[in-house]
DNA sequence: TAAATTAAATGACTATCAGTCAGTAATCAT
DNA sequence: ATGATTACTGACTGATAGTCATTTAATTTA
């Protein structure tokens, strides 16, 4: 009988239609700015049924921020080619998260504050997609350094694990200073976002290489 | 007559004593878990009277943060020596503050929440110390970048502010993984915290290098 | 089809806190 | 002493995340 799977179905699209109405509100007034009463009334639902789909108004943005991956995975996938190198597949991916961050904001922000929230992981298993999203993107880098360390475009000092976690962290740090210092860039210094990332990946390609 | 000096010496010892009281709270309950009723109680004084000295809960948290960087630019700057090189200062400065994650952790982490807080710079001139803070650190920075190049340890074809930024975001970022990641490392993978960063100074020397 | 059962949705209510302010106490000047 | 200034107090307010007894709707059963 159709009824269980229909009635699943229409959990689904509530389910979708909260976040449609949450990252209106979020993505408009920020995280601490939204209220779960405004989110509510934009989903034309009472607050009780938010909390019947999502536990806490963190896990609702949470789950804006799953959609955010997605677009992000899509954008890294689709600058991959076949016929690149390992070096130069991560190097698009790096240039593909830089694309993410200008061209996605709030969802870049969504997924950042997921990546630094006061996440006592005693929640993990609830919040354990997150887990399994960095994973997967760390799992997908250390494959291209291996790939590159095979078809001898990067050099070998440094094991997969560590290089593809380097990456990371050096990439993610340069988007934070990005964001941090963006009032003092190119206001203060005659520095543009465009100029720094591009240093990046020069000081990356060459860190790398082998 | 140096009743208006002491009444300003009582003011600031309170308010140290307020912080001094913060601090026990906000190390153990984590930001979000601290109350300012409790922050009172444990400073033997009314809610009232904290807010006769920081504006916000935020502002407190700020004040501990400034602490930290008190900390940190001491632990920097013992760790720089006249006679080395700008390379070898700037690798020196690298080491402090991972020493400084490493062993001061909770005002790392004051430090850190003021970086990334929902600083919305409107309220600038409440916050320019910590504008002022970050400016001081990349400033040093940035003249070590220049040393270096002088001395000729630097590679010079990354303009210094521009070297110093990324020098900066890179080490942030390293060390934001090492946070996020904190549960995989070494559980999941065979990589330490300290091999990671072995890595990176490897790797931040070599890019930065002549 | 009517009653019984199950599932979905509601919104008034509670608990918690950051931040305020009218009032009190202490200190100082005259 | 008296008035003025400064420091402090704690009961109160407003906002809001999260709950739960009740209602409404859908589905099954007799």
């Amino acid at each position: 009988m159709g009824i269980a799977e229909r009635r699943q179905r229409e959990r689904e699209q509530r389910s979708q239609d909260i976040v449609d109405a949450a990252e209106e509100v979020f993505f408009s007034k920020g995280y601490e700015g939204a209220t779960m009463d405004e989110i509510a009334e934009t989903a034309e639902l009472s607050k009780g049924t938010l909390y019947l789909y999502y536990k806490t108004k963190e896990e609702l943005y949470f789950a804006i921020a799953m959609r955010g991956d997605a677009i992000l995975r899509k954008m890294t996938l689709e600058s991959i080619h076949e016929e690149m190198t390992g070096l130069q597949k991560i190097m698009a991916m790096t240039q593909a998260y830089f694309r993410f961050y200008e061209e996605q904001r709030p969802y870049f922000d969504a997924l950042h504050f997921m990546d630094t929230a006061t996440i006592t992981r005693e929640e993990m298993d609830e919040h354990h997609q997150a887990f399994e999203r960095s994973e997967g993107a760390l799992q997908l880098l250390r494959n291209l350094v291996a790939q590159g360390v095979g078809d001898g475009s990067i050099r070998s000092d440094v094991d997969s694990v560590r290089q593809a976690l380097l990456v990371w962290g050096q990439a993610l740090g340069v988007i934070q200073i990005l964001i941090s210092k963006e009032c003092m860039i190119a206001d203060v210094f005659e520095v543009t976002r465009e100029s720094l990332m591009e240093s990046f990946y020069v000081t990356l390609e060459r860190s790398l290489s082998a």
